[in-house]
DNA sequence: TTTGAATATCGCAATTTTACGATATAAAGT
DNA sequence: ACTTTATATCGTAAAATTGCGATATTCAAA
């Protein structure tokens, strides 16, 4: 069982990650990786999620800033990373982010 | 009917706005005016809002500070002012709140 | 019309966020 | 082992946010 404060650090830190234009856009790439990424060979679009690579490229931020901008999303618990091999792959978080909007649409 | 890019400038202030724990506060309390703030002589506190002047009592913080937040909100759209004779009293728009509440568990 | 109270705005400091280059670490292939 | 590629971290600069004191403005009462 967490504390209040606890459960509020968290949702500050969510409503943080989504207060930002550039994170709110790959959450929505996200949605629909296959649309709007490249195939990959080493992890499955949608299974693992998208490559940060790829994620750079499209956001066309340097690589620190990209990183620092999935860091933030990986802390709110809104997107999962997988690392195989080299790389780190992201998915959207489904349930959390689901819970987030439940919540946001009852008690705001 | 509005631009893309200005729904998305709402949308961005909307979420900026809630982003801060002072303003989210400040939307819980108004949820039930009676429940956290004084009566009042002025202006009725259910139909009108609370008055700033409580607000920053409860917020704790400077009256310019209190004015930047309130600001923000009503920039936002998510509460709405009303002068009465030298006061502004603050009410929630549950509409436009609402609204928001579905777009985000709907849309993100 | 002066006084007092509430609100709004200005200017500025402190903090946080955003962005990047440099560099370190991790993993794979040569 | 060495090189290449991807990721993570460090340090730092620029921008945005947050907060406040000083001051202007607004409004009503004295």
């Amino acid at each position: 069982m967490e504390s209040v404060a606890a459960m509020k650090d968290a949702l500050d830190r969510q409503l943080k990650a989504i207060a930002n234009p550039h994170r709110r856009q790959i959450l929505e790439w996200l949605k629909d990786p296959r649309a709007h990424f490249p195939p990959q060979v080493d992890g499955d679009l949608v299974e693992d999620g998208a490559c940060a690579v790829f994620i750079m490229d499209k956001l066309g931020l340097a690589q620190p800033t990209t990183a620092q901008h999935l860091k933030a999303l990986v802390d709110a618990g809104l997107i999962l990373p997988k690392r195989i091999r080299q790389w780190t792959f992201y998915r959207r978080d489904e349930a959390a982010i689901a819970d987030l909007g439940k919540m946001l649409a009852e008690r705001l």
